[in-house]
RNA sequence: AGUCCCGUAGCUCAGUUGGUUAGAGCACUACACUGAUAAUGUAGGGGUCCGCAGUUCAACUCUGCGCGGGACUACCA
């Protein structure tokens, strides 16, 4: 029998298109091709072309925001880079100029250590351009190592000409910058409180401070009001305003004493003395005090408003303030508050003037005026203020508390606060004349630009609502120096153009390292004098500016410098980074390009969320849940990892795990099998003759036409929208359904069995094609290697897949009987299910089917004008007009029957005995195609 | 600790202004096919919509309080 089967010969579906993916093997010859063929460069060109001819739709440009050149990538660049990347190629194939010019940046602190780290002893000896010059070459390091990264992962982009932060014409681009934000008067002086290291004799950055547990005296304290001012307010005397403090050394800086505004304050008599407690913390207060306490009255904190107060033991009266950030956790309810040594007491209070009793050593200075505490460590004089305070009677109770202390990472010391002078953004002041702020000037960027998902919008403007001055100055090395000259007696900057532009061109030719290098008497200018004590000594400044500065232009000098982009680019970018940006770079790039230009540089902004592992919880190496990009590469390939960038919803945090990378894994297989078929049903096609034009096309390739232009449709919308999960879930559920689930089982027959000239078998070629070609275009943004791939399988295709245009055209779907048709072939299936399971039947085609319609869907059925036993794959189909009463339901009842007659050993279906001779058992068609083949 | 965001099948996601029996794809199970074959088709099982309380004729959907997770800001007198 077997041998009879092989007699009659059917034209399989024949590819060379491989089932097997094998993407990490075939993934880096791919990009090697890529590479020699200059394919970023062949598409860009084609667009550009496109545009010239009037054909193209424009320009549209994502800006890169810049990874920082230190370590390998991760997940998160992995999952931001590939999404940037599904941008563009969704915006290349819907026919604009997209250049995508990637971004590093290299300035800053991590890598400052990092070479430190690695330099140890010797960094003391090291002149500052050599350690620069380290600096570079670390970051040169990593930028090399996560481009490779990055392009592995099939991300096209100008790698050979990226901007990068510590290249010396960005670096002289910064510095002029900065000239400008002087220019429009965005940039002040001031004082802030800092982290200080009296070990580094630096202040810190937040990076660089880690906390330790650290035993303090804890003390509170008794400071005296006056009794007249007692008596003003109706208070009992003698009055004394208690506070709780860890820090005893901030004593002699106390100016004022912060109390909440609305919350309540008893008025409590112990011993011979008053007090004011916030209530909730009485009882803590009188277990300190030890004495029982009477409560005399309740006022809340605003009652104290207009107070003064005496210092314990200084000659000075201090105010009560208001303060929202006092809270009633620990204490006594008020607040000690030196502005000299808190951000929140600087914040409050430093409108009362600053003491700056304490040094840069940590050390009382002169102005202390305390012979016992004049040159002593804070640290050290913190027994001796205690001791001071017992013995005036001021100390109410001390204990020793173990908390958690910031320290100096380097020094291990632990810090201070303290306030010194800083280079400050301003955010309230007018800039460029406009009469606007640029806090104003921001909060109208934020309305003018479209935030997606829209929430970014809030969060953004929160931030910018709120934020303080920008503090843009570092008392560091590797980054943009702050390129002002200092006046060598009284410090006093000289800021003037020619400085700067000096500056500029020399590192516009050596890279910042020329500042350090650069002789003072050349950038003097010839009548410099110090505005504020006339000398005319200078010496150039050494801090450095903020790295957030660097980047935070780059959407101007990009535009200025990369030889992709142009000026007028900038202000329309479209900005892709993950959500914690919004206080990051879409922050600083709004507010830095606005101060500097007058414009911000993006019109579209789009956020993800960041990436877990399968639970839901953060990845870290003590948890063990790290999955990194590499080792996808390994094991699964780009693709895959592209597939399921492509199939989470970015806009909130998302999870990535062993087992989902799987789940992606095989509906990519699910989609490459799809196309695997069309290449199949396409074997020898020849577009000089085997096409049929669209007017001869068969009703069901028309429906599965339309069918696929809704879906590319969608698609096309959902990428331009960003929604990529909706465009793969669409792609996918057509390759499932519509696809494999309906048309393909459809058209095996005609593919199969058809004489090789039937026109419907033509129509449906015709049609697959278009299909292959169309479902790769719509695939193409995220599957992007197979994409490739397959397009080197189809026949007739021209050129490159990223240089087509997205398929458009009219649906034109008869609805409604095709609906009717496959909510008929949905039942059949469900009654298929008991027969085959008797064994009655195996294949569909082993039935017979009667369908009873009600009248009114005769018309619909026949307007198919297809052979139902064809679109049912079955071998009979009888309909019967119902009379009399309409049928319930969808308005059909199918009996489906074994089919009893002959079966065709050629196509299966039961329509056998038609043919003549020996191929007697041969259906009609069969004997037909038959015969043509032997005559041929 | 504060602010903001999130919590629907094993997984990834839909779920219109509150309104019948909460959906899809994958995975799983079974069956069929052996002419998409390390494929393919069909059917089926599977959900206290994080928990509790409230508003309402009616809550996955609105409110409050928890729990869990994440981002940001702090660590504080």
């Amino acid at each position: 029998m077997s041998d009879l089967k092989k007699k009659y010969s059917v034209f399989l579906p024949r590819t060379a298109f491989p089932m097997k993916a094998d993407l990490p093997q075939r993934e880096p010859k791919r990009l090697e091709r890529w590479k020699a063929d200059r394919l970023y460069e062949r598409i860009e060109a084609k667009r550009r072309s496109d545009n010239a001819a009037g054909t193209g739709r424009g320009r549209r440009i994502l800006h890169d925001g810049p990874p920082y050149a230190n370590g390998a990538i991760h997940m998160g660049h992995a999952l931001n880079k590939i999404l940037k990347d599904i941008v563009v190629k969704s915006l290349w194939l819907d026919g604009y100029e997209s250049p995508y010019v990637p971004g590093w940046d290299c300035h800053g602190l991590p890598i400052e250590h990092a070479v430190e780290k690695d330099l140890g002893p010797k960094r003391r000896e090291m002149p500052r351009s050599e350690f620069l010059a380290k600096c570079r070459a670390y970051a040169q390091k990593w930028i090399d190592a996560q481009r490779t990264g990055f392009q592995r992962l099939g991300v096209l982009g100008a790698w050979d000409q990226p901007y990068v932060t510590m290249n010396p014409i960005y670096e002289a681009s910064v510095v002029r910058l900065f000239a400008r934000l002087f220019e429009s008067g965005a940039v002040t002086r001031k004082l802030k409180v800092v982290h200080w290291s009296y070990g580094a004799r630096t202040a810190l950055a937040e990076a660089e401070v880690e906390y330790a547990d650290r035993t303090s005296s804890a003390v509170t304290v008794a400071f005296p009001v006056k009794d007249e001012d007692a008596r003003k307010l109706g208070l009992p005397i003698p009055f004394y305003l208690p506070i709780w403090t860890t820090t005893p050394w901030t004593l002699p800086s106390n100016l004022a004493i912060a109390m909440h505004p609305d919350m309540e304050y008893a008025i409590v008599q112990a011993g011979d003395r008053y007090y004011a407690v916030v209530v909730p913390l009485l009882d803590d207060f009188q277990k300190k005090l030890g004495v029982a306490l009477h409560i005399k009255e309740i006022r809340k904190g605003i009652a104290f408003q207009t107070l003064k107060y005496r210092h314990a033991w200084i000659d000075r009266e201090s105010p009560v303030l208001l303060a929202d950030y006092v809270t009633a956790d620990a204490g006594t309810g008020l607040v000690h508050t030196s502005p000299d040594h808190g951000v929140d007491d600087f914040n409050l209070a430093h409108h009362l003037g600053l003491l700056e009793l304490v040094g840069p050593d940590g050390r009382f200075t002169a102005a202390v005026n305390d012979p016992e505490l004049e040159g002593k460590n804070v640290f050290a004089a913190n027994p001796l203020v205690v001791a001071r305070l017992q013995s005036i009677g001021a100390l109410l109770h001390e204990e020793q508390l173990t908390h958690s202390y910031p320290h100096c990472w380097r020094t291990k010391t632990p810090i201070l606060f303290r306030a010194t002078e800083q280079w400050f953004i301003t955010m309230d002041d007018e800039l460029f004349h406009t009469g606007k702020s640029l806090r104003e000037l921001g909060l109208e960027g934020v309305e003018a630009t479209q935030w997606v998902p829209p929430q970014g919008r809030n969060r953004i403007h929160a931030m910018i609502s709120g934020r303080p001055d920008w503090c843009i100055s570092r008392q560091r090395a590797w980054g943009t120096p702050i390129t002002v000259l200092r006046c060598s007696e009284c410090g006093e900057p000289l800021v003037c153009p020619e400085i700067f532009e000096k500056a500029a061109a020399a590192i516009e030719q050596e890279g910042i390292e020329a500042w350090a290098d650069l002789p003072l008497a050349q950038l003097t200018p010839a009548d410099a004098k110090c505005a504020k004590c006339g000398s005319t000594a200078f010496q150039k400044e050494t801090d450095i500016l903020d790295v957030w500065i660097d980047s935070g232009v780059s959407g101007v000098v990009a535009s200025a410098t990369s030889p992709e982009l142009r000026k007028e680019d900038y202000g329309k970018y479209i900005y892709l980074e993950g959500s914690d940006q919004h206080r990051g770079w879409f922050h600083s790039s709004l507010l830095f390009s606005l101060a500097a230009t007058g414009e911000k540089p993006y019109n579209t902004v789009v956020t993800h969320g960041f990436v877990l592992d399968g639970k839901g919880q953060k990845m870290s190496k003590s948890l063990g849940n790290v999955i990194t990009p590499e080792e996808i590469m390994k094991t699964l390939g780009a693709d895959i990892l592209r597939l399921w960038t492509a199939s989470v919803d970015i806009s909130e945090d998302v999870r990535i795990s062993k087992d989902i990378l799987e789940r992606n894994a095989d509906a990519y297989r699910k989609i490459r099998n799809t196309l695997r078929f069309l290449l199949g049903a396409l074997a020898d096609f020849d577009s000089a003759k085997d096409v049929a034009p669209e007017a001869q096309w068969s009703p069901l390739d028309r429906w599965v036409w339309s069918a696929f232009l809704n879906l590319a449709k969608e698609v096309r919308e959902a990428y331009l929208a960003f929604d990529f999960l909706k465009a793969t879930q669409a792609i996918l559920s057509f390759c499932q359904l519509e696809l494999s689930g309906r048309y393909f089982e459809i058209i095996k027959d005609r593919l199969y069995c058809d004489r090789l000239d039937s026109p419907r078998r033509r129509s449906c070629r015709t049609v697959c094609l278009a299909l292959a070609k169309g479902m790769t275009i719509l695939v193409a943004p995220v599957l992007s290697f197979t994409a490739d791939e397959i397009w080197e399988h189809l026949p007739g295709a021209e050129g490159h897949v990223f240089e087509q245009r997205f398929p458009a055209g009219e649906s034109r779907a008869e609805p409604s009987s095709w609906s009717l048709l496959w909510r008929i072939k949905e039942a059949l299936n469900r009654s298929l299910e008991p027969m085959r399971a008797a064994k009655e039947i195996g294949t569909s085609l082993d039935t017979k089917v009667s369908i009873s319609l009600s009248p009114e869907l005769r018309p619909l059925l026949a307007s198919l004008q297809e052979t139902l036993e064809d679109l049912l794959v079955v071998s009979s189909v009888d309909i019967l007009i119902a009379g009399g009463s309409p049928l319930a339901g969808d308005g059909f009842e199918l009996q489906v029957d074994p089919h009893v007659g002959i079966k065709c050993p050629r196509c299966w279906n039961h329509r056998g005995g038609a043919g003549a001779g020996e191929h007697a058992d041969l259906c009609l068609r069969c004997s037909e195609v038959v015969q043509a083949g032997v005559e041929a």
